[in-house]
DNA sequence: AGGATAGCCTGCGGGC
DNA sequence: TGCCCGCAGGCTATCC
């Protein structure tokens, strides 16, 4: 399930694939997953897709990803639960797995390379803006801060009148983006937060611990190339590592790696939550 | 109006 | 072996 980690190690990998190249042209399986917000103006899906641009740059904010071409067309991409975008060397007759919903033929120098664009259950897809102004505007604008960037007074004034469980103001992305549930439980893990704690309730001197924890989690997993719990894959198709660093997520009913004890789970947010009842006391 | 809930969707693993 | 069910969860729409 990619989240901050996984979409920024995407970019990092993908950068050195596209960035430069010429999009020759794109075939779109599935036209359901490229959407035009209601109010860009509707073009065709070669224009929608670039076609025709230079790769000048691929952005990031929370787990959005925007590919930028020379013209200023941007197309937004999310990943959703299972999304993957891979570049490899483009064949005669590419093997075409199950659910590539769209493809780029990708031109640099004598170099064609073929980017896929794959999502198995499809809560991702494509968006496609005229410019990146039109992406922040309509879409960037309302999110939160980027997680990677968070200081404890931010957090602290985003969620101090809030009612809900700290986890679930972790959540929303309109108050930080990019944190999902793996980072979220790891992160108050770290930093000895009840994740059903309500977020006004949260000391300033535990919001500065928290938002320290996030920005070093978030960067130990980019550091590991994310966290490959099932399909995460990154540009190149490799499985990112920081799977084996987890301390909570995925190990209920483990010991704890600090106190020993136990660790338990339960919903919080509508969400499977694990933490440790002893050490997140907060 | 903030917060809770339902629904979208496929793959996989456990149980029988 | 094979089927069925539950679970995984980012995000939006809808309801309370």
């Amino acid at each position: 399930m990619p989240e901050l980690p996984e979409v920024e190690h995407l970019r990092r990998t993908l950068l050195p694939q596209i960035v430069g190249a010429h999009v020759q042209s794109v075939l779109l399986r599935r036209s359901d997953i490229l959407q035009h917000p209601h109010s860009g103006k509707k073009c065709s899906p070669e224009t929608a897709l670039l076609v025709n641009g230079v790769i000048a740059s691929v952005l990031r904010k929370g787990k959005n990803l925007a590919i930028i071409v020379n013209d200023g067309r941007v197309l937004g991409v999310h990943l959703g639960m299972s999304g993957q975008v891979r570049v490899g060397p483009a064949a005669e007759n590419p093997k075409i797995e199950k659910h590539e919903h769209c493809e780029w033929l990708l031109k640099q120098g004598r170099t064609r390379r073929r980017m896929i664009f794959k999502d198995p259950r499809r809560f991702g897809g494509l968006c496609s803006y005229p410019t990146f102004d039109a992406l922040e505007q309509e879409k960037w604008n309302f999110l939160g801060p980027d997680a990677l960037t968070v200081t404890g007074s931010l957090l602290h004034d985003r969620c101090c009148d809030s009612m809900r469980p700290i986890k679930a103001a972790l959540l929303d992305q309109n108050v930080l983006a990019g944190v999902g549930n793996i980072y979220a439980d790891e992160a108050l893990f770290r930093s000895r937060i009840n994740p059903r704690k309500q977020a006004r309730r949260i000391s300033i001197s535990s919001y500065d611990l928290l938002a320290r924890a996030i920005v070093a989690v978030l960067t130990e997993a980019i550091d590991s190339g994310g966290s490959t719990v099932r399909s995460y894959l990154d540009a190149n198709g490799n499985v990112g590592d920081f799977v084996k660093r987890h301390q909570v997520y995925g190990r209920t009913g483990l010991d704890c790696v600090r106190c020993g004890k136990k660790l338990r789970s339960a919903q919080v947010a509508q969400r499977t939550t694990v933490w440790c009842v002893s050490c997140q006391s907060e």
